[in-house]
RNA sequence: GGCCCGUUGGUCAAGCGGUUAAGACACCGCCCUUUCACGGCGGAGACAUGGGUUCGAUUCCCGUACGGGUCACCA
């Protein structure tokens, strides 16, 4: 009796691994191409981790020619929701992610190298599960959930090292007569991990962000093929990643305690690791301290939010990148209109500590990023987006797409472009009052110096009357307002006013601040003159008399 | 608790033994300006801590404190 036998009663099916390795070839790929990929479980959920990796792992794969995948780690049922796959997929590509293989729908996929949901690939985990039992590097356990329990206590209250390793590994060593006669007498069992290791000594490790790390060697005998046939992440790690010739494994450091297990996993069964580049978890601010960023207290934890929100994928994108390369912001600045694909994203500069996820600066990019879109570009991405999450916007802009271009053309696509909007949900409060419907529905209008309502009349009964030209070109249009100023006793230049301001009543920006007011109510919006043409004649007089008669 | 990792202004961060310790966001002031936004100029603000090593440490070593991660038939 031998380990064939218990290989062979264990999983009689599974084929040779050879059988595998010629089904996924080493891949023909340049010199240097990396190979990496994004593996969620099909929990429906993108975290904003989960998206700053797969934003790494896409980049690294395109500027080196080489391929990103996206694969299913649904061996956790109990992880899986409905959708989960399309939700990921589409939640994905919203931040304009779209892997070159993998899974690219709930049940489509593409590539050589799949399947590319762990769930269906049950068969190629037992060949390497049997091929490691052959070796005698793997074995059945028959250990119960409350024995293993019992195990921890002791070792609890023992303060030793918790775990299933050296003596406590109480089916390490079972006789291989024993062992088969109780499978085929029908005990439960899964299969472990025959570690080789030894806590007393230590391996090296370079990890392509955090540098040299030095740990003790794994000596734990994990779990690798559940009760259920399916693999534990552990394995399932190893194998997919050698079969599917990833170079390069970007996650969360989270997983940096693991690496001493993964190597000696990919060791055991004689893979080639791969490149390890662990990221730095995002953290939360709370009450001055830091705290990883959670899924539960955070809603800017899930990469929906932003999506809700309005916050345009690019700036979201780009503001990952900055967290990822500080080198990214002077390569903006120095190339403000270059596609971010052209940034080269280097591992080694990432930083090895977790950043704190700052709202106030993304919504900063996101302004520089929204102040360089078209008019077109703002309407079609507001429309998107209101007719998601919200219907009033949304029926404005579908009902005047022509005039909403229009207004959102309103100081943009200039050398020094308009930077008032950071995410659509900002869009109808600064556009508002430029449609009737809305306007008349605001009735607070923010005067500020000239306040009176008597003087207010006056300005505006006269400006209509005898100033107002709908033809005028802006430096006509100006004089006229500084001609009506001098009429009422305002000065015609802010710096005479301010050098001599007992001589009058005020300035030109006063009164041309009665006028915007009483054209939008707001005190402070975009350049008057272009809010005029836009608004059109009938709309000037006909929001001036209405104020003159009725307030 | 064991094992790993980290700690430069409020936040993100350059820095690699000798620097007036960059820059960005935020903040404050001024300028530009018909308002606001933009832009320009300026300001305040940092090397966690104690020991070494060194002619010299933010940079190297050790300890301490603090923060983070991890110790499943979850990923």
């Amino acid at each position: 009796m031998d380990f064939n036998d218990l290989a062979e009663l264990i999983f009689p099916d599974a084929k040779d691994i050879s059988y595998y390795e010629e089904k996924y070839p080493a891949r023909n790929l340049k010199e240097g191409a990396m190979v990496t990929r994004f593996a969620p479980s099909p929990t429906g959920f993108i975290h904003i981790g989960g998206l700053f990796g797969s934003i790494i792992d896409r980049k690294l794969a395109q500027q080196s020619d080489g391929i990103f995948i996206l694969r299913i780690e649904d061996t956790d049922q109990k992880r899986e929701i409905e959708n989960g796959v399309q939700q990921i997929v589409n939640g994905l590509k919203d931040f304009g992610i779209i892997p070159n293989e993998g899974v690219i729908s709930e049940n489509e996929e593409k590539g050589n190298y799949g399947p590319y949901k762990q769930s269906k690939r049950k068969e190629i985990y037992q060949a390497y599960a049997k091929s490691l039992i052959k070796q005698g590097l793997a074995y059945p356990c028959f250990c119960t959930p409350e024995e293993l329990e019992e195990i921890r206590e002791k070792q609890e209250t023992a303060k030793i090292r918790p775990g299933y390793y050296g003596v406590w590994a109480k089916y390490r060593n079972l006789p291989l007569d024993e062992a088969i006669s109780k499978i085929k007498n029908g005990d439960k069992y899964i299969i472990r991990f025959k570690s080789q290791g030894r806590e007393d000594r230590k391996i090296k490790h370079k990890d392509s962000i955090k540098g040299n790390i030095e740990f003790p060697e794994n000596d734990q005998d994990i779990v690798i093929i559940k009760a259920d046939g399916l693999p534990t992440y552990h394995f399932a790690h190893a194998v997919d990643d050698h079969l599917m010739r990833v170079t390069h494994v970007i996650r969360g450091d989270e997983w940096v305690s693991s690496i001493p297990l993964h190597l000696e996993l990919f060791r055991a069964l004689g893979f080639k690791p791969p490149k390890y580049a662990h990221t730095a978890t995002i953290m939360k601010d709370e009450n001055g301290s830091k705290r990883k960023i959670s899924k539960r207290k955070d809603p800017e934890a899930a990469v929906s939010y932003y999506h809700e929100q309005g916050i345009p994928a690019d700036a979201v994108v780009e503001y990952l990148l900055n967290i990822a390369n500080s080198s990214f912001e002077p390569w903006r600045r120095a190339n403000p209109n270059k596609d971010v694909s052209e940034f080269k994203l280097e591992l080694n500069k990432m930083s090895v500590s977790g950043a704190v996820f700052d709202m106030v600066k993304l919504l900063d990019v996101a302004k520089n990023v929204i102040s360089k879109y078209s008019a077109e570009k703002i309407y079609e991405e507001t429309l998107n987006w209101a007719n998601k999450y919200d219907e009033e916007l949304a029926k404005i802009l579908r009902e005047n797409k022509d005039y909403s271009i229009k207004v959102l053309n309103i100081e943009r696509g200039k050398a020094k472009p308009r930077k008032d909007i950071a995410k659509w949900s900002d869009v109808k409060e600064t556009i508002k009052y430029m449609y009737e419907e809305e306007f008349n529905k605001m009735n607070k209008y923010e005067f500020q110096k000239i306040d009176n309502t008597e003087e207010i009349k006056d300005i505006l009964s006269t400006y209509i009357n005898n100033y107002f030209d709908i033809s005028d070109d802006k430096d006509t249009w100006f004089n006229k307002i500084k001609d009506l100023s001098e009429s009422k006793g305002y000065a015609r230049e802010v710096k005479e006013y301010k050098a001599n301001p007992e001589k009058y009543k005020g300035h030109v920006g006063d009164v041309s601040t009665v006028i915007r007011v009483a054209l939008t109510t707001k005190h402070n919006t975009p350049d008057l003159y272009e809010i005029i043409e836009v608004l059109g004649k009938e709309t000037v007089v006909k929001r001036i008399e209405n104020f003159v008669n009725n307030r």
